[in-house]
DNA sequence: GACAGTTTGTAGTGGTCACTACGAAACTGT
DNA sequence: ACAGTTTCGTAGTGACCACTACAAACTGTC
């Protein structure tokens, strides 16, 4: 069984051909030439473009995940704490295309578009539920804190993108995150 | 000169076929469709599609202006006073579709994808302008209440829109906003 | 009634898209 | 050496896209 390429290589080169393009822009074309092939085996190993695309978004839940595992690690107060232990993993450039992928992916699901729809709030409630798990007190109060936390991340990564840097670290401060 | 349809009218058409199937399905055919005549006259007024969506964009903005002109008609002490009377009236249904867009085209412009790029953060830096109007202390002091404020706002909706309205509104009340 | 602006039809440009069919290599482990 | 898997070339499907060309019909104004 010759196998120059698995599947799981295509993946990453799909993914990053997402980084490059965004989401809207992926084609099996696009995938293929970033990985310097035919596109006729990228649809040999996804002959759906949407589970291809679904793939995509897991992966890129994967990356977000790994990014933030140190902050994931140690138990946490509240949710200001865990916003502590979290922005500054997340305020770097190198983060910065996975957050272009989702807020995309966050779009085309607001806007109804499958498979967007219904993974993207799926991703978005494991990782409430991730965040719950590090959080103090009932159930319903560890939920609260973790979407509060999910909620304030959200926002000043969404300055970030929109009003730049400094103006997301401003508010950041603002709020009591250093 | 006889005027069935004036430009406004196709506008106000192409937005709200854009509320319907999202700013990545926006087509000349689709507002069309949706105003029940030729696709040819929406060429005919807007021969540039890029140029469409742009009006389509600011339009919405225009919208979100209108929903908010009753929060941002009182001068408030700081950030939090700001999201307090700006919440009530974006965590309403009738706001969703405007949000729905607003995403949308984060996401695209975070892409990179023309017109989004630079007209997204340009309204957003509208807003800020806008919020800065009426908060008090410094220009820099107003600034970051201001970008803060819709750190927060931003964060909460996207909440609501991958969470639902019920945990957006329990991290509204978990930040101070009743 | 002439005129300019508006609406629509028919037709077509060249492009991209997801996806398929067919087949010939090249490589694989057995 | 053999069979199975993978890779890729060639070709093409039907659909949709933005956008154009051309001409006919309709509109209200002067």
């Amino acid at each position: 069984m010759g196998h120059r390429h698995s599947r799981e290589e295509i993946l990453a080169g799909a993914l990053a051909a997402a980084f490059e393009v965004g989401l809207s822009q992926l084609t099996y074309g696009r995938v293929a030439k970033h990985l310097g092939i035919s596109d006729r085996i990228v649809v040999y190993y996804f002959p759906s473009k949407d589970d291809l695309v679904s793939e995509v978004l897991v992966s890129m839940g994967g990356q977000l995940q790994q990014t933030l595992a140190p902050a994931f690690a140690t138990p946490r107060a509240d949710h200001l704490a865990l916003v502590r232990a979290a922005w500054p993993l997340l305020a770097r450039p190198a983060a910065d295309p996975i957050f272009a992928l989702f807020f995309e992916a966050n779009g085309l699901a607001a806007a109804g578009r499958d498979p967007f729809r219904s993974l993207v709030p799926q991703l978005v409630e494991t990782w409430i539920g991730w965040a719950a798990g590090l959080l103090q007190g009932t159930p319903r109060q560890r939920r609260i804190e973790a979407e509060t936390a999910i909620a304030v991340i959200d926002g000043l990564l969404l300055l970030r993108q929109l009003g730049g840097p400094e103006a997301a670290d401003r508010a950041a401060r603002r709020l009591g995150v250093r």
